[in-house]
RNA sequence: GGCGGGGUAGCUCAGUUGGUUAGAGCGGUGGAAUCAUAAUCCAUGUGUCGGGAGUUCGAAUCUCCCCCUCGCUACCA
């Protein structure tokens, strides 16, 4: 047994996540995590919202909120999403904790004391009427090169060519409209990524076996261009205040304190139950603990050059990611999610519509690993429909109807293996262990279609064995087989359970059994497993897993969820 | 503009030490079965592997050029 820690992208908490951001980290990092706890590790898995920066203020300021009202307000709902989702996550905190200005300070002050701090004036655009410094993103104006009228400041979305602010012709702030703006010129602190290359280089490369390919250019992208100084103080309100002297009217970037995130929400967690809990265990001079993250592929270059320099600058030995999982992105009917258009399924939304597992497995057997995938209600229902209505729920109520009603509700006994069953098992064992090596590769994918395959032959060996047809005449070998397949649907409901855990428990109560006590995949033997369910053990069929999607609920859902292209 | 990912069957996607007839699931078609949620099982694929050129006995795979698409480009996060 070791400790895995498992964190997944901190969402920003300005907004909303939709399908796409549960499918970029949060869900994989939880199927993993649960996978992992079955495996019989300890997992330690956190997560939390992501607080600081320009878009919360804003964002408080048009809600008419104090900004750190306006946090927790939505803070608490991403929470419910998130549980409502079933991530189990063993602390969901939040980047503006106290216990993350603690950290936050304190790795500033080593990098400050080692030397990695200096000094630097930059000019920054001043929006006189928002009284506030604008960030380049939020300067709007007409694109110097190709004349589009909405070109932000730090890139013109039209002709996408890179732009500083002071290019933009009528520069106005995004925020207010206003085009009363000045360029004023502020003293900010730099981290001198430069200094800290070498060191950065070498951790790079040895992680060269164990980081996904994405990942691992990326990163060496960054490196080959030789990295600069990185600002990592902001003009703002709300945010850690700089603990420097000449700086405590500043705060810290949001980059710069997210990541630390991690640590300080695991300090949060500690702190509940200091007696038992210990977050340096994991985060420094940590033994055997190994660290995999989850994040899209646009946060790659944060957690494998900014965060770990931060770190590696500190002089101290903090815990530094094993393995990065960066996700593509997830698109929705053809073309993007976005809020602001009402295009696409919010996790809010989601949940209401159907189950979690529902989402859940479909996200994950589609889940964006090489490349962008496609979310459309089509595809959605088809999978929902055949694979888990058809193949899973089928199978699970086909065998408790046909036990209970040429039986009884009672597990029967079970008989002596003829060919057909050990080749059963064998294909099982194979198929398991095909599954659980895809699951620590983090191939959620190739794991979800082993998962199925091993569904299927459920199926497949019942439509041999033909129980229903054997019972005539061999009663006592149509028990034997109904035996195993009752086996199965335990088995199936175990296997299940890190991707669909409401599914897992509902079969498992079927049995008057539950994940806590079974819910283990490690050393799985086929052998045993297919015996693991008591003779006469009593079973209730209740009622189906899962529901069909009508044709008709899919074009309700498309009206409702904008899918017609705009 | 620069860098990186992707472009493979009607759809969604696998597929690198270059190697026999390029794969899976879905959908379609045909059949079987009747235990089950009109569910299941079996059979069924002549695809310009984005385009062009090259290296090679041999290229989806390696090299070069081009096209489309997504992302990043250090002050959105």
């Amino acid at each position: 047994m070791s400790k895995i820690l498992v964190t997944s992208a901190l969402p920003y908490v300005n907004g909303v996540p939709h399908l796409g951001h549960m499918v970029g980290c949060l869900l994989p990092s939880d199927v993993y995590a649960r996978y992992m706890r079955m495996m019989g590790h300890e997992v330690l898995y956190v997560c939390g919202t992501d607080e600081h920066g320009t878009p919360s203020e804003v964002g408080a300021a048009k809600e008419g909120m104090d900004v750190g009202d306006y946090c927790l307000k939505y803070h608490n709902r991403h929470k419910e999403a998130y549980k409502a989702f079933n991530l189990s996550f063993d602390y969901f905190g939040r980047t503006s904790s106290d216990q993350n200005k603690e950290m936050t300070y304190h790795i500033f002050e080593q990098l400050d004391k080692n030397g990695f701090i200096e000094e630097q004036s930059i000019k920054q655009i001043f929006s006189i009427d928002d009284n506030r410094f604008l960030p380049d993103r939020y300067v709007t104006g007409t694109c110097p090169h190709c004349g589009y009228d909405k070109a932000r400041g730090d890139q013109c979305e039209n002709c996408t060519k890179v732009l500083e602010p002071t290019e933009l012709i009528n520069p106005r702030s995004t925020i207010s409209g206003s085009t009363n703006l000045e360029v004023r010129e502020t003293k900010h602190l730099f981290l001198k990524l430069p200094l800290l290359e070498e060191k950065l280089a070498a951790w790079v490369k040895s992680k060269e076996p164990f980081w996904p390919d994405v990942a691992y250019s990326i990163a060496q992208k960054w490196l080959k261009e030789g990295l600069k100084p990185r600002c990592i103080t902001r003009d703002l309100k709300w945010g850690f205040p700089v603990n420097k002297k000449g700086f405590e009217d500043k705060v810290f970037y949001v980059w710069f304190d997210a990541p630390i995130g991690y640590i300080g929400i695991t300090k949060q967690w500690a702190d509940e139950n200091p007696q038992n809990r210990n977050w340096k265990e994991w985060w420094l001079d940590a033994k055997d603990v190994h660290y995999v993250q989850f994040m899209g592929k646009d946060n790659v270059p944060f957690h494998s050059i900014s965060f770990p320099a931060t770190l590696l600058g500190t002089g101290e030995n903090w815990t530094k990611v094993d393995y990065l999982k960066g996700m593509s992105y997830l698109t929705f009917e053809g073309g993007k999610f976005s809020k602001s258009e009402n295009r696409g399924v919010f996790a809010e939304d989601a949940i209401k519509e159907f189950p979690a597992d529902y989402w859940r497995y479909w996200l994950m057997a589609n889940a964006p690993e090489a490349s962008d995938s496609s979310f459309t209600f089509d595809l959605f229902a088809g999978t929902v429909n055949k694979d888990l209505n058809g193949v899973l729920g089928n199978f699970v109520s086909r065998v408790m109807k046909m036990t209970a009603s040429k039986i009884g509700s009672v597990v029967p006994q079970a008989g002596e293996l003829q060919d057909v069953d050990k080749q059963l098992i064998a294909d099982l064992q194979e198929k398991v262990g095909n599954y659980c090596k895809y699951m620590e590769n983090l191939e959620f994918k190739k794991a979800l279609s082993e998962l199925r395959a091993i569904w299927v032959d459920g199926n497949n060996y019942i439509s041999v064995t033909e129980p229903w047809t054997v019972i005539k005449t061999d009663p006592q070998r149509a028990a034997a087989i109904l035996n195993i397949c009752l086996n199965l649907i335990r088995i199936y409901a175990v296997l299940s359970y890190p991707v669909m855990p409401e599914t897992a428990e509902k079969i498992l109560a079927k049995f008057g059994l539950n994940t806590k006590e079974i819910a283990s995949l490690k050393d799985f033997s086929a052998e045993k497993e297919i015996r693991a369910l008591k003779e006469g053990q009593q079973f209730e069929v209740g009622e189906a897993l899962f529901e069909r999607i009508a044709p008709e609920k899919i074009e309700e859902l498309k009206a409702k969820y904008g899918s017609e292209k705009k």
